[in-house]
Parts: structure tokens; sequence; C-alpha cells
DNA sequence: CGTTAATTTGAAAATTTTCAACGTGCGTGG
DNA sequence: CCACGCACGTTGAAAATTTTCAAATTAACG
């Protein structure tokens, strides 16, 4: 028993909101999505929304379930890059080469709101503001983000923790309580540290009641971004 | 004397070439720069380029010297982000919020140019390709990079070492020998490791030949980032 | 020169990894 | 239904890496 899958969000609060009415799928300001053509797609945990070096052929928007988009290191082990929660974007760094960058593979059971690029190119020719829509989602995306595997591990580990709840409450989701749909190892890999160590660390936060810890179900209590002075 | 400055580079190999010519600041293939209003600035070292929190009005590529971005984090001390090279282009990630993301900082003389963005958008109002230009050259940005930190300090290091020579050699200056713009305190910094490690990390390379250290001058002889079995 | 900042070095302390083992849950096949 | 194998998470203890603290050197600069 994983809790309930994260989300479904309403499309108010998605990334690709201004897009897709600008693209006149969403007809109505109804919450629930009026699909004119774009796809609604669903993944089962474990199985890839796309895999690098394939040709693009759509964006996606996450609307229930969490995703990672991971890198095969030269080194042969996956690295994982990032987590990506309902409401965000994801397949817009390939605009450019023409082929995805990364892989995407689904942490649970996903929905998605499928974006076929020529439908996005037919209506940019047509509306103007498209253009700069997307031109804004892709800059806010270019934003240099800060490693999240930065300074000792347990700081590392808390500030993942807080930031997937403040993503999370953000899009109207419960971020004091929610499932990580990643596994030790898997957050260990995006951390940049061992399996042992980020089992370790869980425990010590929950002993703290810093957090508490039943499977992949994390609730937070207490938690500083900070070391505690001890 | 930190070894003669990195770049001039040709226009030919900035990122933002195809830009400028649109914009029509390119007037020749010639390899020098034909400004035709977008200006050539000269930064000092130490000095910044913009500061995040300002309002965008330019993007900027670097045309010769090495410029590094960082972030204040909230525990006070400064993160750096990432550093830059000739040929790479600044600035995109601010289009969508109207104000840098980031503080740049010059980390030796730096001369760059300046594309005002009224300019740009005077332009993309005529010129239809120059849209997906800047589309293309956003969602290269947006592309998930691998944090410079992972792994084993070494590792970190010697990755990063060659890191900087490719991207050096790419755009068609030394990768061989360089002069890496950081102090050991701002790599240590970017690498999330301490002055110490990285002093004793590069004294060890040293030691074992892959590299010829003489204070901020690099000379890479052979090296490899994965760990040698030893 | 004299002084300050940057880098290097050493040695102990702390963190993290490694290696090994153990427990649990789960699905399969008997 | 139960035994078994297997993946996953947890724990312990030694080994290795990294940080810390202190001090020595070197470089930079007026």
């Amino acid at each position: 028993m994983d809790g309930q899958a994260v989300g479904p969000i309403a499309c108010g609060s998605c990334d690709l909101n201004e897009v897709c009415r600008l693209c006149g799928l969403i007809a109505f300001e109804t919450g629930a999505a009026r699909q004119s053509s774009g796809a609604l797609r669903t993944i089962e945990p474990g199985a890839s929304l796309f895999r690098a070096g394939t040709p693009v052929h759509s964006i996606y928007a996450i609307r229930q379930g969490m995703v990672k988009t991971v890198r095969v290191t030269e080194e042969g082990d996956e690295a994982v890059l990032a987590i990506h929660t309902p409401g965000e974007v994801l397949g817009l760094e390939s605009f450019g080469s023409g082929t995805y960058a990364c892989d995407t593979i689904a942490l649970s059971r996903v929905v998605c709101c499928e974006l076929p690029l020529p439908m996005l190119g037919e209506h940019s020719a047509r509306v103007r503001q498209l253009g700069s829509a997307l031109l804004r989602l892709l800059s806010r995306a270019a934003v240099p983000r800060d490693h999240p595997a930065r300074g000792p591990v347990r700081q590392r580990v808390t500030t993942f923790l807080l930031d997937l709840a403040q993503r999370l409450s953000q899009r109207g989701l419960d971020g004091h309580r929610f499932s990580l749909g990643l596994s030790r190892q898997e957050l260990a890999n995006l951390l940049d540290t061992r399996v042992e160590t980020v089992s370790r660390l869980m425990q010590r936060l929950h002993r703290e009641r810093a957090i508490h810890v039943e499977g992949n179900l994390v609730t937070v209590l207490a938690l500083a971004s900070s070391t505690p002075t001890h």
C-alpha cells in the first residue's frame, strides 16, 4: 500500500495551462479538462513516458502521479536527475534537438496530458501569444536549479523532502503527508549517496520526530533544512 | 599572472550566432563581429554582468573570459551553480520572470556581446525565424544537466576538469592548457566540498601525473573521469 | 619589505561507504 | 496453504573518505 496516488490536480494549477488554453484544448474554465484533441495518457509505474534519443512528438503535463527523469552515466549506472510532480511539464528541453534528452519513468500510476508538437505548431501560426507563452514556459525551465545534492546527507534529505512538500502544496496537493514515489535506492541515487545512508537518515529523522516514516509514506512533522545544533 | 585570457572566440562558434545574425547584428561572415547596434561590453574580474532580481534588459554572449553564476543560499553562503565559457549565452532563463534569476560574476576580464531585449522584440516581429531560433536556444539551455558534484570528490574534480577542457575545445580554444578562472575556494564551492579537499585532490592529481598544476593554470596530461584502480 | 589573502599540509574527528547479515513482504510453485 | 526465492529495507561494525582545526607556506600587493 503506497497511499493514494498524488493528484490529480486542476488544470488551473498546471504549468501548461496557458499554452493549453491558447491551443483551444481547454474550452471552459472547469476544473476538469476539456480535451478537444490532446490525448490523456496513462502510464503504469515503471513504464516510460519517453526515452532519451527518441524523436520528439509531444510534450507532456503531469496530471496525476510522479515521474523521474534519469540518465545513464558513462559508468553504466543510472543517475536520477529530478522527480516531477503533477502540474509540471516534460519534454520541453527537446524542442531544439528534436529528440528527447533523457528517460522519463513513471514512479506510480501516472496520468498526463499529451500535447502533440504538430498541434502546437499549427496553433502557434495563428495565435501570436502562443509563442511567448512557450518562451515563458521554456525560460522557467531553464533557470539554473540548485543541485538537489548539496552539503551533508542529512541536509540533502531534509531539503529534498521540504522541496517536495512545498511543490505539492503549491499545486494544491497534500504537502504534509505524501508518498515519495521513489524507492530508497532511487532516493539514494538522486541525493548522490547510498541506500544504507538514506535508510539510516530516514530512521534518524523519524526518531527525532522530524518526520514520520511508514515505508514510502512520509508525514512531515517538524522538518528544518538546517542541521540542528545537537 | 593567470596565463592569458580565455578566448576571444569567433562568432561562428557562439551559441548566439544564429540569433545575432537574424537580428542583423552580424552583417558579414567575418570572424570579427560587425556590431550594428548590440554593444560590446567589458567586465573586470569580480564585477557582475547582472544581479539576481534586477529587471532584465539584455541577454549576453561571452566572447572572452569566464563567468560564474552564483546564488546565495538561505544559510547565507554562496553556491556556485555553474561556470561559463566563451560562446555561451547568459540571461536566457530570465525571459519569463522579467528579472534575472541569479548573479553572474566575471572570473577574469570578460568581453561579451550585449543583446538588448527591445532589439530582440523589434526584430522578432519581422523575422519569423527569430522566434524559433530563440526557442531552440532556450530549449538547449533547459536540458537537465548532470550535477557537477556527483560521486567521490576525486571524480568530481576530474569530471569538472574534463568537462571544462571539452567545452573549451569545442569552441576552438585550448582545452589542453587553461586557467580555471576559479579560486580553490570557488571550486570547492562548485563541487560541494572544502578548500582543503580540493587543494589535496589537485595536488594528488598532480603527483599522479594526471594533470600539471601551476596555481590556476592547469595542463591536462592523462585525465580519466573514472577512479583508477590503485 | 611588511602585511594580508590564498593555498598547502598535517593530524584528529566526523561522516559516509562498504561489506555482511537480518527481517519483511510478496508472488510462485508445490 | 505453505515453503521458497527474491527484492527491498534496515542494522551493525570496520574501512575509507571527507571535514575540521591548526599551522606552515606561498603569493599578492601596497
